[in-house]
DNA sequence: CCTGAAAATAGAACCGC
DNA sequence: GCGGTTCTATTTTCAGG
């Protein structure tokens, strides 16, 4: 891995739809070249995938929330969590709750829907987002 | 915004680099009948961007965590955040605290140093991330 | 939204370093 | 290993209907 790997990831971070031959383009190499590259940064794991970032505003989704939980069987709140079309991402933490839940939905009735759900499997605190300066900087590649 | 821009979003949220064409192939319509459809829904801002998703452990950041934080004065907490190449996610929430930050960084060195340097700018409290049970699932598309 | 043709791209095979 | 060249199939793009 190194500065060229840097260049492509970069290019490719904020623009997954670029053509592999304008990356050539703005490095100075050859499609193949910098397709062999793509391709063996994507074999081994460096690159996970390739999406297309949806407006979740644009999508009906207008609310956004953290929801903290001590939850008491966490097998059983994870596959609720991974079932919920509402749950973004979800993550064990360490300290005195158990899981951190991002929660993407329609509006303040469904969030509260999904908060009691959630508070069958342990007590929570619910934390409404109230703007976003930003989300998903991507991680940053120095040169 | 049909039954066919959605399968198109899930198709392209699930693999931004998938081949208009081969989007029409597999929702039976023709390619510049897609490709017409995926610039409109640019234009409209229903899709934000393309993003190659990297795995932050392949690229040295070990650790994740979210912050806490009740920050004094939120403009320079905010510009405080943007500068760090660290920080993925910055929200400002209800409730105790006033943002909720999301760090993913090199080490429990460098979360740590960061931690401090945060706290320079109010009270935080830290949850580190023991694992993810998974992250950015992409906003569901009901067909 | 389709057709059809031209331009651009992706991917494979092969060569040289 | 690494990148370049060539060649072909595919894709994108734009005309016009």
């Amino acid at each position: 891995m190194d500065q060229i790997d840097l260049k492509i990831l970069r290019l490719l971070q904020e623009n997954a739809r670029i053509p592999i031959s304008e990356i050539g383009r703005l490095i100075n190499m050859t499609g193949p070249a910098v397709n062999e590259r793509v391709k063996r940064l994507e074999e081994k794991g460096v690159i996970r995938s390739y999406r297309a970032i949806l407006s979740p505003a644009k999508m009906g989704k207008a609310v956004s929330a953290f929801i903290l939980i001590q939850a008491e069987r966490c097998e059983t709140f994870a596959e609720f969590c991974g079932q919920s079309p509402d749950v973004e991402e979800l993550h064990q933490i360490s300290g005195q709750y158990n899981f951190l839940v991002k929660v993407v939905t329609e509006s303040m009735e469904s969030l509260e829907r999904f908060r009691l759900a959630c508070s069958k499997h342990g007590f929570t605190q619910t934390m409404t987002v109230l703007s976003t300066s930003f989300d998903s900087k991507g991680i940053a590649l120095e040169k």
